[in-house]
This record gives C-alpha cells, structure tokens and sequence, in this order.
DNA sequence: TTTCGAGGTGTAAAAGTATGCATATCGTTA
DNA sequence: TAACGATATGCATACTTTTACACCTCGAAA
C-alpha cells in the first residue's frame, strides 16, 4: 500500500501518509481506502477488490461505509442478487474524487522526492554548531 | 501533534503523517519523536519533555531507544544521578537530524498547501466522463 | 420458484499500541 | 555517606484497530 521508501546514506527512509478526514475528525478515508476503490472500478467487485488489497471484506466495507457517511455522498453502486450475486462501480462522483486524489498523491510524490533529497544533502553537512 | 488539516468546500481536510524507518522497516521515527527530541532539546530532560508533549515517560524512553537502535548512534547524553537526578541533552548529531527534519517538515507543509489545493480546484470540476 | 454468489451486518478473537505502576540504578551535593 | 530525583526497565492492564466467522439479504437467471 505505502509507496517504497527512499533511501538516505545511512539506510534510513522516508514515509508518508495522507488521507482525509471530515469536519468533525471522526470519519477518514485513507491511502488503503482509495486503493481499495481502485480496485473496484479495475474489478466490478468490492469482495475482489478487498481480496485484492489483501484486507478483509469486512474492513472494506467499513472503510467505505465511513467514507460515504463522511462525504455524504455514495461512492459506489451496489447492485445486489442476480446469478452473479452482484456487483459494484463507482459513482461518477467517485471517479471524478479518485481522480483528483491520484492527482494529489502523484504531486505529493514528486514533492517528497524533492523535499527528501535536501534532507540527504542537509545530513551530509557537518553537525549544527550549537 | 498533527498539524491541522486543510479544508475544501465539502468539509473536507487533508491530512498526512510522515516518519524515517531503517532499511528494514522495523525501526521507525515517528513525527513524535522529533517532538519529543526538540522538547528534550528546549527542556533537558527526558521526563519533562515526555510531560510536555503529553506521552508517558515509558513510551518516551521506547520511541528514543527505538530511534537510536535504528539509527546506529546516539541521540541524547543521558546523565543520571546527582542532586537533582539527571538530565538530558541532544547530541551533536541529534541536533542535526532535528535541524534536517525540521526543514524537510517545512517543506512538506508547503507542497502539500500546495498539492491540496489543486485537490480543490479539482473536485470543483465537473464529473469525469468515464 | 429455486439457486447462486456478492452485498451487508453483528460479534468475538486477535494483533498491535500505549499507559500505569512498581522498582531498580545512578552519582552529585548537602 | 545519605538523600534525592531523573534515568532505566519489566510487566500487567487498557485501548484501538483488524480479522475471522457466522449468518442474513437480495434478485436475475435457470
């Protein structure tokens, strides 16, 4: 789920995590959460998709639960019986939020990246005087 | 601890955590921890700084034992006993650590100011197609 | 109208993390 | 050399988060 880490002289990296939370700080949707959600749209199926993200059907229906209670809006259509059992995609509201959040993670890579690589440098230099 | 998050038009807030591992990832340094070190730094004393950053002394002394195995050096001069029971200062190579987090920490909260508030941008749009 | 398999839900167990508490250690200073 | 208070450490308890599992719901297609 979290990105490889970077890689400092002396083996150290660096890690990060993002995610969103509501007004109030009780609901969140996180990194997991929207890869959760990619695999949905990638898989039609919120049981592949959690078998797919290697958590349990039951986190992922909790996480996207949340996630929809928070947002007040619904993520997924859930279509439920049928010979297949059912199925889900994601709404176009989804999309559109997936999207931007994908956006949002690539410009925070490149930033850590960057943000990282001065780090490096910055623990070569000499100690701080004081 | 965290930083307060940043709201969109929806109620919506980012948030993120970031913190150093070891090339084995059982190691960590969280965010915390360089808390409790600059608190440390500001008041010379471990249990103090544990008081102020409001985390036991017991987990205080686990996070800095933790960091210092990773890391392979020593982060604080630890002095026990005498009148007043002991004390605690940061090492030279401490504070530089301290000094590079700092920075990179700075520079963190930038991109994502940044980064965010494309998110917003973003999610003010119209739906994607797809 | 029966069947099938994913969606949906409660709850107990497990795993991971933090706290509380007891207790030992140290060494300077009075 | 006795006392003091922070460092140091183990362990039981508590809290949080995730998993495991049982079982129900739904509805198109056979």
């Amino acid at each position: 789920m979290d990105k490889p880490p970077r890689q400092t002289k002396h083996d150290l990296f660096l890690n990060y995590k993002i995610w969103l939370s509501g007004l109030t700080g009780n609901g969140r949707i996180s990194d997991t959460t929207f890869s959760l959600l990619a695999k949905i749209k990638e898989l039609g199926s919120i049981k592949l998709a959690a078998q797919a993200c290697d958590i349990s059907y039951r986190k992922a229906w909790g996480d996207i639960e949340e996630a929809e209670k928070m947002l007040e809006y619904q993520l997924i259509d859930k279509q439920r019986g049928g010979k297949d059992g059912g199925h889900s995609q994601l709404t176009p509201a989804c999309n559109k939020l997936l999207e931007a959040y994908d956006a949002l993670h690539q410009k925070f890579d490149d930033s850590v990246e960057a943000a990282f690589e001065d780090f490096r440098k910055a623990m070569l230099q000499k100690p701080a005087s004081k």
